[in-house]
DNA sequence: GTCTATATCGGGATAGAC
DNA sequence: GTCTATCCCGATATAGAC
């Protein structure tokens, strides 16, 4: 593989990454991406054999880069309230960089659910550490007993849903201010996790 | 329009309800939809002239039966703490009839973003009065300061969020068995408000 | 490796009989 | 109102020249 073969196919993948995120793969055309990439469409069938085997490319890469990797993070040794502080911020920002990512993969998941079982098992998804310690946490009575589960869904709810619903809300809330919203998100790095430590940490109830 | 009309209509329509709300705008197949209302291909186009036209016709009942409505909760007489604990609990049993509602309208309106304004405009979509009420609350010194709107989103993504990430989450959390995803689910109901009232409830800080 | 030309097919839409 | 038959375009994919 040469030198100019990679420069071609990355400018494929860049481009087939915008077209497919912004269109899913049931509306997304060859013709789009080819031009994108300001190449003939029949080079993308010298590279990726077919429209599916590319938008695998696409979608793995989509997935594993927003998935996992946060969950070292999640599985480190910080104390809890540093844990949650550090998700909001580093997902929001991770986010931010692809805010239609989210919406993206969750309509394809749900376009071919058989794609979840086949991705999670090829990544190390496992929130036990992370469990365990809301667990102690609340066994030692340094937290308001909480579901771990409740907890964690909380919090990444928090965080991903406003860039899924980004075009209601920011219309209903900002009048469609598209800066005035990222600044909202931008605020929400320390809304987030102020607002579940505020739920959860002890001293509150008698 | 005679009686059977009705009918035959009727059926198309939730038949077309079904086939796009599961594989979207561009992935749904008007064969498909024919096939499932148990009539002929032709007959979708000499009640609904084109494929757009059907598909605007589920979108717009499926909005404005997710989006509104609930305004009407939000923007009551009820105390603060008691409006979020109704919040939760209908909205959730709303979405638990059509799971895939959320992803469906976020990904169409990302699709076609000039929707967003079209749609809500014809809806009285207006939180005032409830963000009223949060700060009213918050300068009688009832709960924690907090912004209205942050509040806001944080309740309705947390609501939402589990069934936008119902594939992934079901399968991390539980090994895929949706019952007792649908548990968890039902959980939520008081699990979030409790979550929440938590957090903004004084005599906590200080 | 990259292009042009073309095969092939699926799907939305229409015509027209009943 | 409902069906069958058909049109026609757009899109993926392939063949083959350069």
């Amino acid at each position: 593989m040469s030198k100019m073969d990679l420069n071609t196919e990355q400018a494929i993948l860049e481009a087939a990454k915008q077209v497919f995120i912004q269109k899913g793969m049931d509306g997304a055309r060859m013709q789009e991406i080819a031009d994108k990439a300001g190449i003939n469409k029949s080079l993308l069938h010298y590279y990726y054999r077919s429209k599916n085997k590319l938008f695998e490319a696409v979608f793995k890469e989509a997935f594993f880069k927003f998935i996992p990797n946060i969950m070292d993070l999640m599985n480190s040794e910080l104390p809890l309230f540093e844990k949650i502080r550090l998700f909001a911020i580093n997902y929001i920002d991770i986010i931010n960089e692809n805010p239609l990512m989210p919406v993206f993969i969750m309509h394809e998941l749900n376009r071919d659910p058989a794609k979840v079982a086949e991705m999670i098992k090829s990544t190390g998804i496992n929130p036990s550490k992370i469990i365990i310690q809301i667990n102690e946490e609340v066994a030692k009575g340094e937290i308001n007993p909480i579901d771990p589960f409740h907890l964690i869904v909380n919090l990444i709810s928090m965080c991903i849903f406003p860039f899924v619903a980004q075009p209601i809300l920011q219309y209903v809330i900002f009048n469609e201010n598209s800066e005035v919203y990222a600044a909202f998100i931008e605020q929400r790095k320390r809304e987030v996790p102020e607002f579940i430590i505020n739920s959860i940490k002890k001293d509150k109830r008698s």
